[in-house]
RNA sequence: GAGGAUGUAGCUCAGUCGGUAGAGCAACGGACUUUUAAUCCGUAGGUCUCGGGUUCGAGCCCCGACAUCCUCACCA
């Protein structure tokens, strides 16, 4: 609806609505196009040594010396403006850099100084220019031709602050890319940790698959999933909790080495270290066991970090995270000693423990209780990063049990942080022995805490043989949090789920 | 799901004791050909998240709703 006079927003935009006008007035198009041989930011930067200076006599005053330059053409969106009577500076940016245009009515001639009046900020705009400084030692191009890009209708946040209601720099993530400090360079080195991932893998010989992520039993993991229907099946189906369970069928199927990097979906809590929707890996060898995923979970990290060209004592919220190999090793039990102060093959004092941090061990199997006092007393404060082994074989039903210790499930998790990045298991492929943990809950674990679901076409891929093996899970939202410093789960993934807008 | 905090101009934020809504940036008009968050003069811009209530009078107090953030729970 609008009102008589234009109000607030409504005002801005007519008077870039205005502009807009006035440049097809000028005979071009506010949208622009095709833009050729334009050279990224940071590239033309590092020209700057190309610039020679007129070694002639003393320079006058007010004038700056003789220059020559390179001449560049750049295209990049106008985040500064400063007017100064017959004469612009303007600060334009791409993802490479952010460089200052140097406009003057006598220099780039009478229709581009019609044009320059119509520039807003937000706006994209290409230039062609000789790479020079001005008095004062910025680096600059000196406008000889403008190209108009792109309009933008909408007033970008203030120059300096950006935005910084945490809301909107999710819901307009354009936004926060463009203004957040930080934040481009953010997530293009979450690009680089992937893709360094992916490189460590290929050099190890794996191959990378993609796997269905819509499953009619939601197996791999406890969590509760989302449930979808198919219409033309008329089927109930799942969106993916986890990757393993396709992935050791394409290990029974002789694909030896095989990952999986990509999406998982959990119907649970939002908090800052959890979004319902996460990258995940998944990596199975052949003939491996959990210690082959512990070296390679070293290799995968350590690659990582070389990737974004960083050392590997990084900052992260205070702390100091040390990733030098090889990672602290403990056993699950001398972890739980250690944080918990309890014996933790004493069930009774577990038990009592348990019931003095408010937990009700009454009625659960005791490995239950054990890992509910692991998971509040202990996970929190391992720093790491370490590798936590060993694991009660009883809260692992995926796992192959420890030659001569069938108590004991040989998996390890990778806590840096408090925060669990990495879960591994010798897998097991015991087709009898997965079926009858499959049909096991244990007592006092709700049923969403459980496993217990049977898959029995899995069980059938098990019965045609899937090779000893060994398998990973690394949560790379969680990695990529803790290798580019950001405390909130939310700073690494471009577009966290948010309740939707209200439309007016 | 529970508790706490927040919501005011396009953006960032003030707003005292309940008494006619404020600033900076952005915008508009003017001056300025080497500025660096340019500067200077002037103008305009508001459903104070929404809905009730108390009051002569509410941005402010009370109740409710919505959204976001934090902590906890669930979880990786």
């Amino acid at each position: 609806m609008a009102k008589e006079d234009p109000t607030g927003g409504a005002a801005l935009e007519a008077a870039r609505r205005e502009k807009l006008r006035k440049i097809q007035q000028l005979g071009l198009d506010p949208w622009g196009g095709r833009f050729d041989g334009h050279a990224p930011i940071g590239q033309v930067r590092a020209r700057e040594d190309e610039i020679t200076v007129e070694p002639v006599g003393e320079c006058e005053t007010g004038k700056p010396p003789e220059q020559s330059g390179p001449k560049v053409r750049v295209a990049g969106r106008i985040v500064l403006q400063r007017k100064k009577g017959k004469l612009i500076f303007i600060d334009i940016r791409d993802w490479t850099g952010q460089i200052q245009l140097f406009i003057g009515q006598n220099q780039v001639g009478p229709t581009n100084w019609e044009l320059a009046q119509c520039f807003d900020l937000g706006d994209i705009i290409g230039v062609d220019g000789e790479l020079k400084r001005t008095k004062t030692g910025e680096l600059t191009i000196f406008a000889e031709d403008l190209h108009f890009l792109c309009k933008a209708l909408a007033t970008p946040p203030a120059k300096h602050h950006g935005l910084a209601d945490p809301e909107l720099r999710q819901r307009m993530r354009y936004l926060d890319l463009i203004h957040g400090e930080g934040v481009l360079e953010r997530f293009l080195r979450r690009t680089q940790i992937v893709q360094s991932i992916r490189g460590t893998l290929a050099a190890e010989g794996f191959v990378e698959v993609e796997g269905p992520t819509l499953h009619a039993i939601a197996g791999g993991a406890a969590a509760r999933p989302f449930t979808t229907h198919h219409n033309a099946l008329d089927i109930m189906l799942y969106l993916r909790i986890a990757l393993e369970l396709h992935l050791k069928r394409l290990l029974v199927g002789g694909i030896e080495r095989v990952y999986e990097l990509g999406r998982v979906y959990r119907n649970e809590g939002i908090s800052p270290r959890h979004n319902p929707e996460f990258t995940m890996l998944e990596v199975y060898q052949a003939y491996g066991d959990y210690r082959t995923m512990m070296d390679l979970t070293e290799k995968i990290i350590a690659g990582a970090i070389r990737a974004t060209g960083q050392a590997p004592r990084l900052a992260w919220g205070g702390a100091e995270i040390d990733f030098s190999l090889p990672f602290a090793r403990k056993t699950y039990d001398e972890a739980f000693a250690e944080h918990s102060g309890v014996d933790p093959n004493d069930a009774a004092a577990v038990a009592a423990l348990a019931e003095e941090i408010g937990l009700e061990p009454a009625g659960k199997h005791p490995d239950v209780v054990k890992s509910e006092v692991f998971e509040a007393k202990v996970e929190d404060r391992l720093a790491g990063p370490v590798f936590v082994t060993d694991y009660p074989a009883s809260i692992c039903p995926l796992t192959k049990r420890k030659a001569g210790q069938p108590e004991i499930a040989e998996r390890f998790e990778l806590f840096i942080q408090g925060m669990e990045v990495a879960n591994a298991y010798t897998e097991l492929n015991d087709p009898d022995l997965q079926e009858e943990l499959f049909s096991k809950q244990l007592a006092g674990q709700a049923e969403e805490d459980s496993m217990a679901k049977m898959d029995r076409d899995f069980i059938r891929a098990l019965r045609h043989g899937m090779p000893p093996a060994g398998g990973l899970g690394i949560g790379i939202d969680r990695l990529v949090m803790l290798l580019t410093g950001s405390q909130t789960i939310r700073e690494v993934i471009l577009f966290p789920l948010l309740r939707p807008e209200i439309s007016g």
